[in-house]
DNA sequence: TCGAGCACTGGATCAATGATCCGGTCACCA
DNA sequence: TGGTGACCGGATCATTGATCCAGTGCTCGA
């Protein structure tokens, strides 16, 4: 005797209220993103689901295929959506070495900030942000008279280095976890007759500085496309 | 009608022969790792699954969660599996600065063979292998006098590049999947207006090559670490 | 004013998958 | 020869991404 549709048809008691009567604002492909990566920061990646992302909205699963066609789509956006928090130097403002490293800076804030987006890194990353900020890399590059082949292997040094750097630090630094990584000091005591050196000096032995590091690596990337440019544009 | 167990009891003829008589050796978690690993390299990290792994190495499913607790183990084990492909330079048989350039040379190529292997780069990597080769590359810049904080900074650095670089290169380089690659470059002349310096100077304008921008860039690391290194020895 | 069309929603459902339960089978040893 | 433990796998469960299709309400033009 069980009503055929309990859902959207039949009872007015159990029908959806009126669009404006709603509390929640229509669903749109930009509040899916937004809770989506609230949803990622809150509980990472693994447990991001189209049903918990439905759940947080108000909505059904299926709705969420309305406004997105797959679920790497939410990946792409939220990924790409993360990026508009790196601020843009305001082109020329200042020294080009300046400019590069205030922007590859914020750009591993943002990597650490949400340490989820490290694991999507192995996506092409097209999404207007990414691009925007691109621009920028390219452009004060250019600026300073850097050039090919120097240019492109700038560029592309510049962004493996933060992003391996933000890879490995996400890594090892799962909130709160710390759990492995003490695992993984006591596994290199424990056989320090293998791996002597690491055991003593290796990564995990010291309060290893992730920021420091990272200035020092970065500073040597920076020398070095530097002294180029000034060759190139110096030389005969 | 039907036999209650079709399977392991019940008729001779449906018993798995005698251990002895089999073709294949016995199952064991170095046979799983191998096959992961050949199933990783033809059809891709989305493929593996536990039934399609199983399949390849003519047995159940379940069997294979006798020798392994988890997936996540088969993909941590293929992953440091690879990485035994890497050659260990004999230690103090060269220039501090070779014997990286080999390591990190053949680390990267290993990455580049494996594309799958990229993907996986944001676990945590603890296996022998893996470990054997950081070992010796503190171990070559302990050797070559370089120092806390330098010493975190360039092996961090020299792994976070390869690391880095070796994503991207698989990123773009998805077997025989020229389609993603060819849109984006359209995408981007038809927003020319919006991007210019990515559009005509961009990574997918010219024939980027791989391989002289990685050079470029651990060039510029390993000048970085070799000066602070010298001022290190040399300095007061 | 009204009705048609379109933007949007979601319950039921499917197939694939990771993992577990539990009842087997086989080699080996005392 | 009897038993013990290493090893195997069919049935089964819960979860998840994705699709089908029957709706529902807003809006706009006649």
């Amino acid at each position: 005797m069980a009503a055929k549709h309990s859902g959207s048809a039949g009872d007015v008691w159990l029908r959806r209220p009126a669009r404006a009567a709603r509390e929640a604002p229509p669903l749109s492909r930009d509040r899916i993103v937004r809770e989506a990566v609230a949803l990622l920061d809150e509980e990472g990646a693994g447990r991001l689901t189209m049903r918990r992302l439905a759940e947080r909205l108000g909505t059904g699963s299926t709705t969420l295929y309305w406004h997105v066609k797959t679920k790497d789509d939410v990946l792409d956006l939220a990924l790409d959506a993360i990026f508009a928090a790196v601020e843009i130097p305001r082109p020329g403002a200042q020294d080009w070495r300046a400019g590069v490293t205030a922007l590859i800076s914020g750009w591993r804030a943002v990597l650490l900030e949400h340490p989820w987006s490290a694991a999507l890194l192995g996506r092409p990353m097209l999404g207007p942000n990414v691009l925007a900020r691109s621009e920028f890399l390219y452009a004060t590059l250019v600026g300073a008279g850097v050039t090919e082949p120097h240019l492109t292997a700038a560029a592309y040094g510049l962004s493996n280095y933060v992003i391996g750097s933000a890879l490995m630090q996400a890594t090892w630094t799962a909130q709160e976890e710390d759990a492995p990584r003490q695992a993984a000091r006591e596994f290199l005591r424990d056989n320090r007759d293998r791996y002597p050196v690491l055991a003593t000096h290796g990564p995990l032995t010291g309060d290893s500085d992730w920021d420091t590091s990272f200035a020092l690596g970065l500073a040597w990337l920076l020398d070095g496309i530097g002294s180029d440019e000034q060759r190139t544009e110096r030389a005969p």
